[in-house]
RNA sequence: CGGGGUGUGGCGCAGUUGGAAGCGCGCCGCGUUUGGGACGCGGAGGUCGACGGUUCAAGUCCGUCCACCCCGACCA
């Protein structure tokens, strides 16, 4: 590709309103342009990158037998309905009707056209196991997109869904799976750790998060370096530090004037923060056989601790959560600022399974400017439920091993998730077994983002100078400038420039090549910015010595090349590069 | 949806008490330059986010709305 035709312009300057470096440099080096709030056109450059990324997949894909596929973005709602998604789903899903005024759907995932398919092809045990993928746009109108392509509401996924007989086949190809992606991830150079994640409602009953660690990363994880145990932090286990007082003291009464929070009432009574009992109301959305229904929730935590909603909604088995109002509180009896579940009825308090281990903490009196101190769980109050709702944090114990754990940020670059037969046994896709048994299809899904994964790779490779991309998915492999400057000399340098374009282009090595007639310091710099690994200058000063320079993004040393072994020389470079990606890829133990 | 911020040429920005819309980069033309964002001369490019109001006069003051960014809520 000859430069001077590439649409793409470089930027001196980021705009305002690219923050975080990826952004800044994908848009500065001509990749990306934005179009609205979380809606961005791949320039060529960006293009070419994620076909990459994307052949990739497919790739990786391909060798564990999935077979790639094509489903529409835009659905009919029935089939959203028939899953009950429709309903399910809020504003994140993009609606509209059609011109006859039937509701429809942008696609935010697969899973109901894949069930609408596998209901009507797949009859027989015989045909399974089975594993389908398309890459294909997605629509999530995500309330706060941000970070450039990190997270956007347009986007394209490769999403992969498993077909199976029983469990014991999910089981195989969610290993198949948590591997191909180790692979996927490893040969485009980003370094991502797998974690365990939220089943959420679908009845699932593994999930696994792979997250690209960086403080830009909107996820907090919970790693432990002792035994490497690690959980996204919605889920994330820890061991709680139990008290050993006795819990005989006797409840009291006492006046705690416009002490409303945990911080003011733990200072005015002068004790720390773990000796209080945290109110906190949500209002549960629960799933009724006639529909919704609103609930109010009362949960208990230590004054030091956070509650943890996804917990939350899994212990309570609701759909989702909202705080609750104030009104909706005292609705309940309780007096907001100073609500306990002591002396209350009609309720449903769950309980952090710390409270019952903790003594003599201080909860409100349910009286307005009043907190008891010594209130014990049993004693006192019980709970409907005692479960772990509480959020591990920096610091906390290793459920496995006890050592301190790390609460580090990511990117959730991929997940993978066993569905079971949640989807087919909401639909009726079924299949005839061996035994003569109609049974639904068992299923796993699985989805990796190209343009987060884009961004990821962005954010983990480059300098001031600009992006600094692996050779497996930069936009080209090498980056040649010609200097044409300089007195009479000029046309032997375009000369031997276009005869090396030709030449590697023949060779079938992917060149851009800076024809444009611009400074050398502005054609140096754009290479830099650009981030293509391999960089060859043909310039006069070189060409005298009877050579070319061959210079590694990533490294400061630059080579002089005979220009006659040019083409061998740089075909060895690149394939150097593309040795040591795939030399690094590991296999990873995956326990099911 | 709550809190904060920003909207002036493609990008970055300035614009004073309300009084003729500017600068740098980029872009076009000519010339000189040519190994790390060259220089000279001459140009093009703007409904100042939108609408309404105040005023002799609004980029500037007032109101409403919109867009974008950041924090939070949210994230199948």
């Amino acid at each position: 590709m000859r430069m001077s035709s590439l649409l793409s312009q470089t930027l001196r300057e980021a705009p305002s309103d690219a923050e975080i470096s990826s952004h800044q440099l994908l848009i500065r080096a001509g990749y990306i342009r934005q179009l609205a709030a979380g809606i961005f056109t791949s320039m060529p450059l960006a293009k070419r990158s994620l076909t990459k990324i994307e052949n990739i997949m497919r790739d990786e894909m391909n060798k564990i037998s999935g077979q790639e596929m094509s489903m529409p973005v835009v659905h009919p709602a029935e089939i959203w309905k028939a899953t009950g998604r429709w309903e399910k789903v809020g504003p994140e899903m993009g609606r509209f009707q059609d011109r006859n005024g039937r509701d429809m759907v942008l696609a935010m995932t697969h899973e109901e056209v894949v069930v609408a398919i596998v209901r009507d092809e797949i009859q027989s045990y015989r045909q399974l196991p089975m594993m389908i993928y398309h890459i294909q746009t997605k629509w999530r109108d995500d309330p706060r997109p941000r970070a450039g392509l990190i997270r956007v509401r347009e986007f394209t996924m490769k999403d992969s869904y498993s077909l199976d007989r029983d469990l014991e086949g999910l089981d195989q190809q969610y290993a198949n799976h948590y591997q191909a992606y180790f692979n996927i991830f490893g040969r485009c150079k980003l370094p991502v750790i797998a974690v365990e994640s939220d089943v959420g409602m679908m009845g699932g009953n593994m999930a696994h998060e792979y997250m690209y660690l960086t403080p830009v990363g909107e996820d907090t994880m919970l790693i432990c370096d002792a035994c490497g145990y690690s959980a996204n932090r919605q889920i994330a286990e820890f061991q709680k530090q139990k008290a050993v007082e006795e819990k005989a003291i006797k409840r009291k009464k006492v006046a705690t004037p416009e002490m409303k929070t945990i911080t003011g009432l733990a200072e005015f009574l002068e004790i720390p923060e773990s000796k209080t009992a945290k109110a906190v109301f949500m209002m549960a959305v629960m799933q009724e056989e006639e529909g919704e229904n609103e609930q109010l929730v009362f949960a208990i935590v230590r004054g030091d601790m956070e509650l943890n909603e996804t917990k939350l909604v899994n212990a309570v088995g609701a759909k989702g959560l909202r705080p609750a109002e104030e009104s909706e509180i005292i609705a309940s009896g309780a007096i907001p600022g100073y609500a306990s579940p002591v002396g209350l009825k009609d309720i449903l308090v769950i309980v952090d399974d710390l409270i019952p281990e903790s003594a003599n903490l201080v909860a409100g009196a349910n009286e307005e400017g009043y907190h008891f101190l010594n209130v014990n769980y049993g004693r006192d109050y019980t709970a409907d439920i005692v479960a772990d709702i509480t959020a591990a944090g920096d610091g906390d114990a290793c459920p496995k091993c006890g050592a301190a754990m790390q609460a580090v940020r990511g990117v959730e670059v991929g997940n993978i998730f066993k569905l079971g037969t949640w989807y087919s046994e909401a639909v009726g896709a079924t299949f005839q077994d061996a035994d003569g048994d109609e049974k639904p299809v068992v299923m796993g899904s699985y989805g990796i983002g190209s343009g987060r994964l884009l961004a990821s790779v962005a954010e983990e490779y480059n300098d001031k100078y600009g992006l600094i991309m692996p050779i497996t998915i930069a936009p080209y492999e090498v980056h040649l400038v010609e200097l044409v400057g300089g007195k009479g000399e000029g046309e032997d340098v375009q000369k031997a420039a276009v005869k090396l374009y030709q030449d590697l282009v023949q060779a079938g090595v992917e060149v851009l090549f800076d024809d444009r007639d611009e400074s050398p310091g502005v054609k140096f710099n754009d290479a830099d910015l650009i981030g293509i690994p391999l960089r060859l200058t043909v310039g006069s000063r070189v060409l005298k010595e009877g050579g070319i320079e061959a210079k590694i993004r990533y490294e400061t040393e630059k080579q002089l090349i005979p220009i006659d072994e040019a083409v061998q020389k740089v075909k060895e470079i690149i394939q150097e590069m593309y040795a040591e990606v795939e030399q690094n890829l590991e296999t990873v133990e995956f326990n099911v």
